[in-house]
This record gives structure tokens, sequence and C-alpha cells, in this order.
DNA sequence: CAGGCGTGGAG
DNA sequence: TCTCCAAGCCT
């Protein structure tokens, strides 16, 4: 498929691109240890997220989780809280639940090969690939999307990156392509490569130890490539925030259910709003009466709405406040009352802290 | 396979 | 303000 793969064409990728990595990579925490589990923790952080806003939160990861048993026993509470803001925490959940396997399977041992890798939880092809080539020197692909975006500028490949068969493609070019015994300053140089020269909007090709061998830079056709399926617009979602305070300055919290969006993570109580039209003072008055008519409330509408925008879903939160002053709300155990200092202890996600700056909760 | 799953930065 | 993007994985 790829007719440019000889001998010679091989070294001088190889070579161009090794020698380019020494002078030019970023020296980066988790560049500055060979700990697997420590790897393993920046490379989950890494995925769709940027190195910048990544290097923060590992530091304080890892000083906080500095070995697999202390991952392992921490209260999953405490993993969301550090992992607040991170986005995509399906990602903290399914870590630590690996690094549990990973202390009682294999003795708290990084599995070394790819078939154990691949079985713990929230460790994918790219990721076990990652792990086997940087901490363990193994020479196997690491796939991400810069790699796909390099790889298909230089060889004009045009399948669509995000389906899984082309990710495969992309695998069987690089066994190819990774020299046995540098494995990990390979793979980490293409990546580097595609974050800092070859970016997405304006690729830096003067400066690109590669570009002699790049095809579409011949071509003249680099922002052709990576070929990728447009998103779906977010859908909009509209709901009330329902601030509500006791007598004594409490506030009424809720966890979220423990799958899906947010998962586990807590906020103010959220109710469903048909459209974005209805009136939310409304909609939070009916809803509190008819869970008890004995309640008295006092209610003040917001007249700020937070919107939220995750990468499926657009949220519109309106903003209601109320203080109970009679009356006992029935609570189920994913409620509770606490005081505002007390908030902090709490994991609550970005749409929920927006609605604390807007009705002057400090958190 | 397609769709769910966050957030902040860049243009 | 909006669009696209960033070291993906799970179901």
């Amino acid at each position: 498929m790829i007719d440019m793969l000889n001998a010679e064409m091989i070294t001088g990728f190889q070579e161009h691109l090794l020698h380019w990595y020494r002078k030019n990579h970023r020296d980066l925490p988790w560049r500055r240890t060979s700990n697997p589990y420590y790897i393993w923790v920046s490379e989950v952080m890494l995925q769709q997220t940027q190195v910048d806003t990544v290097i923060p939160y590992y530091e304080e990861f890892i000083s906080r989780f500095p070995t697999m048993h202390e991952l392992a026993r921490a209260p999953q509470e405490e993993v969301l809280k550090r992992w607040e803001g991170l986005g995509y925490y399906s990602r903290a959940r399914n870590l630590q639940s690996g690094v549990q396997e990973v202390v009682e399977k294999y003795n708290a041992k990084v599995p070394e090969n790819k078939k154990d890798l691949l079985s713990v939880k929230g460790v994918g092809p790219y990721t076990a690939g990652a792990i086997l080539s940087i901490a363990y020197q193994k020479p196997e692909p690491a796939v991400d999307g810069n790699v796909m975006r390099v790889l298909s500028r230089i060889f004009l490949i045009d399948e669509d990156i995000t389906k899984v068969k082309t990710r495969q493609t992309f695998e069987t070019i690089l066994y190819d392509l990774i020299p046995e015994m540098e494995a990990s300053a390979f793979n980490q140089a293409l990546m580097e490569i595609g974050a800092l020269i070859c970016k997405p909007k304006g690729p830096i090709c003067e400066e690109c130890p590669l570009a002699h061998l790049c095809r579409s830079k011949a071509e003249g056709t680099q922002l052709h490539y990576p070929v990728k399926k447009k998103k779906m617009k977010p859908k909009d979602e509209a709901f009330v925030a329902v601030v509500l305070k006791d007598t004594q300055e409490k506030l009424l919290i809720q966890k979220r259910p423990e799958k899906g969006l947010l998962a586990n993570f807590w906020e103010f109580p959220l109710l469903e709003m048909s459209d974005t039209q209805e009136d939310p003072l409304k909609v939070v008055k009916s809803y509190f009466n008819k869970k008890n008519h004995d309640l008295i409330i006092e209610w003040t509408k917001s007249e700020q709405t937070v919107t939220h925008t995750f990468s499926h879903l657009k949220w519109h939160v309106n903003i209601v406040v109320g203080t109970l002053r009679e009356g006992t709300l029935n609570l189920g155990k994913m409620s509770q009352w606490i005081s505002e200092k007390a908030l902090k202890e709490y994991p609550f996600p970005v749409p929920q802290q927006k609605v604390m700056s807007i009705v002057g909760i400090d958190y």
C-alpha cells in the first residue's frame, strides 16, 4: 500500500525524526520518569487534553497518589476531586479501577505484554502502545490524533481517521517504521512533531525534519489531511438549577447517578424543562408543591442563565434561588444539606461552578 | 460501528 | 460567539 517503504526510506525517516526530537523536544514532567504507573497516569490525562492543561493536574495527582497502592485505596470522591476541571471523568474512574486491577491481579506491576495491558480498564490501543513503548521500550505503535495527522500528510492517506479500521492502517505502517531499539523516542517524536510542527491549521513545514519525505507538502495539500468526518452539533437541553437554602444557611446538593454524564459528581438539584421558553419559577414551584404541600419556600428567580457546551450537548441552565422557611424535605440518600464552607470538599463539574459564581457562592 | 463522554485554548 | 481541536475509551 505504501510503496515508499523501502529500507532506505525507513532509515531516513527514523534518523531525521530522532535527530530532530533529541534537539527540540519539550521538557515535560512525565518525560523525567520511566515509572510505568506515572507514564500511565500521564497518558490517560493527555487523552483529548492539551499538554499545558495537564501539567498541573499531573503534578498534583502524582503527589497525592505517589504509588498505585495509594490510588487503589483512595475514596473515589477524592480521585474525582483531583480530576475536577479536566473533563471526561470516566477516565478518572476507569484509571482507579484499572490500578486496583493491577494491584490485585498483577501484584502492583503494570503488565509488560499487550494482551494483559489491553484488558485493564481504561487502557485502549493508544495507551497500551504508549506504556509499552515509553515505559518498557517495546517497539509497539501508539497511534493518536497527532500521529494520524502527521502520517496521513506524509503518505497521503485519505481514510476517515474517526474509524477504527483507519487506526489499524496506521499501526500496520508503524510496525515497519518503529526502530527496534528506540521506540520510546520515536513514538514521542511523532507526537511532538504533530503538536509543534505538523499542526492542524498552520503546519510549519520549513522546520519539519520530514518535509523532504512528505507527499502532501510536495503537492501543497497539507490542509486536506487528515480526512475526518464532521461532528454533529451539540443538542440543546434546558434545566433549572435549584439553589435551596434552609434557615441555617445550609445548601441542598445531590449526587448524580453512578453512570452517564458527570457520573458521581455533586450538583444543585437540576429539573428538566421541556423547552427553553418555559418559566423556570413555575417549573420549580410545581415540582416542590407536588413533593410536599406543607413546604413554605421563598423563591427568587435569577435573571442570568448558565450555558455550557459538552461534546454532544448544550445546556441552558436557569437559576432559581430559594429559602426553606417551614416544612421538611424528604431527602433520599443522594441528597444532603451542607454548609457553604463544606462545598469545597465535594467534586462539582464546571456548569455547577458557573451557577455558584452567579449566585455569589464562594467555591 | 456510532454515539456518549468535558473542558479550555486558538483562530 | 462560534467552530474546531487536544497524547481516546467504553458500550
